[in-house]
DNA sequence: CGAATAGTTGAGGTGGCTCAAATTTTGTGG
DNA sequence: CCACAAAATTTGAGCCACCTCAACTATTCG
C-alpha cells in the first residue's frame, strides 16, 4: 500500500530532476512529469518493480512533439532506429483493407509503446494514428538495448508488453468473430475501463468517439450508435458526446460477461478501489 | 541456392546424430529427423541462419508423444516449466466464448511453437488443440534460456516468431472484421498455402476441414461449405473431402487480393518456385 | 458394417448494413 | 461572442449476407 505510492512518488521525482534538469518552467515541468509518469505506471501494470531500470530508461525518452487527431503517429513501413511511446492522448493501431475499410486493433493510452514490434521486425504493415491531440516521445533502439542488457527486468517488461498486446488481439478476434454486437461492444468498453484504470486514468470516462469504437468493434457507425443508445436506456452509459461515460460499471461487466484476465494486469494504480472487473470466475482468492 | 540446401542437409544430419544418438531403428529415426527438421525450417523461415544454435537447441527437444484429433495439446491455465513444439500434424490455437462459440486464432504446422507466450507470461487463457494426429516435443524453459543466452540469434528468432504471430492475429482481425466471406476465406486459404510452403510442405493441399476453417473465418459451417463450392465452380479449389486442395493459386490470390508481407517470411524452403504470392504491390524490386 | 464425422442442400429468418437526410456538438476565424 | 464549417450523432427505411434449423448424403474408421 504505502509501497505503491512510495515508488510512484519517487519515480515522478526522478523525472522532474533527471528528465528536465530543473530547467523547464513550472507548467512544462509538471506536464512532463505527468507524461513520463505514465510510462512508469505502464511498467508497473506489467508487474515490473525495477525502479533503477525505470530511472535509467526515462531520461532517455526524448519528447518528440505533438500530433493532432487523424494524423499518423507511426506510418506503415520499414525499420527505424528508434521506437515511439505515447505520452499523452489517445491513439489506435489499425490497418486498412484494399477496399478502404479500417480495422482498429487496439487503443493506446499514455505509457503505451506504439511500435515495439519494429524493434524486432523492421517491416510492419500496420500504422498508429492519433485519436486526439497526442504528445509522443521516442527512444533510440540502442538505448533500449543497453537498458535491457543492464536491467534484465526491463527487458522482461517489454516482452510481457508484447505478449499482452498479442493477447488483446486474440481477445478482439474472439470478440469480433463470435460475439453479437451488444456483448461485443460491452466487452470492448470494459477493456478500455480496465486499461485506463491500470495506468491511473479514470476508466469511467473513455475518450473515444462512437466512430472510433465502430471501427474497433467491426460494426457500422450507425449500429454502434444504436447500441450505445440501448446501453443508455439500460442506465449503463451516460448521454455524452465525443466520449463514452460509464455510469453503471457492474451491469456493463455483466452484459459483457467480461473477464479481464487476458490483460494480465499485475498491479493497479487506480484509486477507484479494488479491481472488481476481475471478479467473474477470476482469482482463487478463498 | 546451394546454400539453402546445404544448411537444411546439415541440420538434418545434426539431428540424426545428436538427437537420436544412432540408437533408434530406421523408421523411427527417419521420422524423427524429418520432425525435427521442421523446427529447423521454421527457424530459417524466420530469417535465422545460426546453425550452431540450432544444433544446440534441437537435441534438447524431447519427443513427448502423440495426440489425437480433438484433444488439447496445451490447455488453458498457468505457467509451466517447459514449452511445446509441434513436430508433426496440424493444430490450432483457439478460445471459446461464455456461450460456447469457438474462435480459432491461428493454425499451427510442424515446427511451430505452441505456447511460447507461457514462457513469458505464465498465465494464458487460450488453448491449442490437435486438428489431426499430432506429435509434439517439449523443451524446458531453462534450456531455452541457456540457448538464447549463448546464441543471441536464437533469441532473436523467438522474438520474431512471437511478433509474426501477433501480426497474424492482427491480419485475421482485419479479415474477420472487415472483409466479406468470400474474400475472407480466400485470404485465409492463401495464408495457409504460404505458411505451409515456408516450412517445406506442399501448400496446395491444406490439411483442414471446412468446419475448422469456419471457426477460423468466423462464418457458419454451412456458409463455409457454400463458399467452398463457389470456389470450386470457379475452378479454384478441387472437389476433395477433409482437406482443401488449391488448383488455381493465382486466381485465389487475386480474389483475396492477398499480400503476404505480414507473415514476414524471409526465406522459403519451397521447391514450388519463387514466392509469387508476394507479388501484389510487394517489394520495391525495380 | 455400423457409428461417427464431414459435407451438402433447402427453407426461412434476422442482425446488422447501406443510403440518405436531419440534428447536434465542437472547433475556428473574425 | 457569433457565424460558419466540420465532425459527430441521430433517425428512418429498405435490404441482403449470412445465420439457424433440420434433414439427408457421403466419407472415414474402428
Amino acid at each position: 500500500m504505502g509501497h505503491k505510492g512510495d515508488i510512484a512518488a519517487r519515480t515522478e521525482r526522478a523525472f522532474a530532476v533527471v528528465g528536465l534538469g530543473g530547467a523547464g518552467g513550472v507548467s512544462l515541468g509538471a506536464s512532463m512529469t505527468r507524461a513520463l509518469g505514465a510510462v512508469g505506471r505502464k511498467f508497473r501494470s506489467l508487474g515490473i518493480d525495477c525502479e533503477e531500470g525505470l530511472q535509467a530508461l526515462l531520461p532517455l525518452v526524448k519528447v518528440k512533439g505533438s500530433i493532432s487527431r487523424g494524423a499518423d503517429i507511426v506510418a506503415t513501413g520499414g525499420s527505424t532506429h528508434c521506437s515511439t511511446v505515447l505520452l499523452n492522448g489517445t491513439a489506435c493501431r489499425y490497418k486498412v483493407t484494399e477496399s478502404g475499410r479500417r480495422q482498429i486493433f487496439t487503443f493506446q493510452y499514455p505509457g503505451d509503446f506504439c511500435d515495439l514490434n519494429r524493434y524486432v521486425l523492421a517491416e510492419s504493415d500496420d500504422a498508429v494514428a492519433a485519436l486526439s491531440e497526442c504528445s509522443v516521445g521516442i527512444i533510440r533502439h540502442e538505448d533500449l538495448e543497453r537498458i535491457t542488457r543492464q536491467y534484465p527486468e526491463m527487458g522482461q517488461a517489454l516482452w510481457r508488453n508484447v505478449m499482452v498486446e498479442a493477447s488483446i488481439f486474440r481477445e478482439w478476434l474472439l470478440n469480433v468473430g463470435q460475439r453479437p454486437a451488444l456483448a461485443r461492444i460491452a466487452n470492448l468498453i470494459c477493456e478500455q475501463m480496465v486499461r485506463l484504470d491500470a495506468v491511473g486514468i479514470d476508466g469511467t470516462v473513455i475518450p473515444l468517439t462512437q466512430v472510433d469504437l465502430a471501427d474497433a468493434a467491426a460494426v457500422s457507425p450507425v449500429h454502434m450508435n444504436r447500441t450505445v443508445q440501448d446501453l443508455r436506456e439500460l442506465g449503463i452509459l451516460a448521454r455524452s458526446s465525443r466520449y463514452i461515460e460509464v455510469v453503471h460499471r457492474d451491469r456493463l461487466v455483466d452484459i459483457a460477461k467480461f473477464n479481464g484476465r487476458y490483460l494480465n494486469i499485475h498491479q493497479t494504480t487506480s484509486p477507484w478501489g479494488p479491481p472488481r472487473w476481475m471478479s467473474r470466475e477470476a482469482a482463487p482468492l478463498h
